[in-house]
DNA sequence: GGCCACAC
């Protein structure tokens, strides 16, 4: 299988409304022979209003670029994708993908009315590198060197395991990400090979099902801990995989009724762990949990007699799974309903779209402007009709203009009531960016480079503002 | 059919 190595840059860390600047994506053999790339920016997606930190200090894009560069949000996104459908089955591999650029990626292909989870369906799998190469360093301290913090955990920051002039480009970053990828597949073929094995969700399902004990690699509180389980069963409403800590005699569990039993499950540390199936995770097998000094002192043999009690009480793990389910129920019927989600929030709402709305996503691609204008309001769901209204707004706002009067003018009252909120929310306003110009320039008050800069994106954030003030 | 959710 063939492998992507990509990065994207954004103009802030909200992977629901900020939007996709920069992606490099580099198409390699299974031996790192490069066979294709992908680079393309866009300007600054309509309506929004770029975080100033993100733009300036981290993927230092002049204003001038977020303003004037030719390609549109939208034409980007269609351009990456025909090119990733064109690469065929592959492994999309990024760096801390599974908490960002995936979620950018899957978003962004929402928003824009195409299928968002091009990267893990049709025979497409992820990895994770940040995954891989902490796994790594944990299971053989010598493979590679980091920076220690306070606590003296290792740190796996990309740009101080691999120090760059340019990093945070999104080719330079790229670049980083195949050496530490180059590094495991060199240095650790059992681990590499491992990995490959388990990465997507049926290959980890299958490896926890096949092996008695395994090691699952769990991180928290800044460094990583290695835990030998054994496996109990699927959740039965989130699916995920549930194992036992054999740090725990499950013996001790087996004679307690429902209720006690149901107690003792939710004491920490907790000795049922999730296994996170579909999170690209690295399973290895139990030799891998012997390091931790718990599961030394008790020792390989209690270990598998721990395992094998398990795996011989069915109606215990039947047990645990119920109970599993009760908790999870009773959650689900506490929690009350979030109210006020914007759109390009609702992408895990539950309701994946319908027939019909699918099919009038692929007439909306393939139709010209006129009629993509014709489709809006047609959708079952509203918020495709909000998308649609969206992105003919960005392309083409002189014919939403002239044809659809009323759908350009709720638009521009949509973006003008966001930029100018002034209450805390979950994208960048007006109002936070003159607080972060504020403070940038007392910040660089003696640096006329960097007070140069801010002018450039002040410029740009005021004429944001005066376009919208009139909607 | 893909997704979320946990636990520390």
């Amino acid at each position: 299988m063939n492998y992507v190595i990509f990065d994207l840059e954004a103009s802030g860390a909200s992977t629901s409304f900020d939007s996709v600047l920069e992606i490099y994506a580099k198409l390699v053999d299974d031996e790192f022979n490069e066979l294709d790339e992908f680079h393309g920016r866009a300007r600054l997606t309509e309506g929004v209003i770029p975080n100033l930190t993100a733009v300036m200090e981290v993927c230092k894009i002049s204003a001038d670029t977020l303003r004037n560069t030719n390609t549109s949000n939208f034409q980007l996104l269609l351009d990456a994708e025909k090119k990733f459908q064109s690469w065929g089955k592959v492994i999309f591999f990024g760096y801390n993908s599974t908490n960002y650029d995936i979620e950018v990626i899957r978003k962004w292909l929402f928003k824009s009315l195409k299928k968002p989870y091009l990267t893990n369906t049709n025979g497409n799998k992820q990895g994770d590198i940040l995954n891989i190469i902490r796994s790594a360093k944990l299971i053989d301290d010598k493979i590679i060197k980091t920076k220690m913090s306070e606590k003296n955990n290792p740190v796996f920051k990309l740009d101080t395991l691999i120090p760059r002039e340019d990093s945070h480009g999104a080719r330079s970053d790229t670049i980083a990400c195949e050496s530490l990828l180059k590094l495991v597949y060199k240095k650790n073929k059992m681990l590499w090979n491992n990995y490959l094995n388990t990465l997507n969700r049926e290959g980890a399902e299958n490896f926890i099902k096949k092996e008695k004990i395994f090691c699952n690699h769990e991180w928290f509180y800044g460094r990583l801990r290695a835990y030998a389980v054994s496996f109990i069963g699927f959740h039965k409403i989130y699916r995920w995989g549930l194992a036992w800590d054999l740090a725990n005699a499950p013996e001790d569990y087996f004679k307690l009724n429902k209720k006690d039993l149901a107690i003792k499950l939710k004491k920490t540390p907790r000795p049922i762990r999730t296994i996170r199936t579909n999170k690209s995770i690295v399973l290895l097998h139990k030799e891998y949990a012997m390091e931790n000094e718990i599961y030394k002192k008790i020792g390989t043999k209690t270990l598998i007699d721990r395992a094998d009690a398990l795996q011989t009480n069915d109606d215990f793990k039947n047990l645990v799974l119920d109970i599993i389910e009760e908790q999870a129920q009773e959650k689900i019927s506490l929690k009350e309903d979030k109210p006020n989600l914007q759109p390009e929030e609702t992408i895990y709402d539950g309701k994946f779209a319908d027939k019909k709305d699918e099919i009038l996503m692929e007439k909306f691609h393939y139709s010209d402007w006129e009629n993509k204008i014709k489709i809006i309001g047609s959708f079952n769901d509203n918020k495709y009709n909000f998308f649609a209204a969206h992105i003919c707004h960005a392309e083409r706002p002189d014919l939403l203009q002239s044809t659809a009067e009323t759908i350009y003018k709720n638009v521009r009252r949509d973006i003008a009531k966001r930029i100018f909120s002034t209450k805390n929310e979950n994208w960048t306003t007006v109002g936070d960016f003159m607080k972060q110009i504020d403070d940038a320039r007392a910040k660089y008050e003696n640096d006329s480079k960097k007070l140069a800069l801010l002018e450039d994106y002040n410029t740009l954030v005021m004429d944001i503002q005066k376009k919208y003030e009139v909607a």
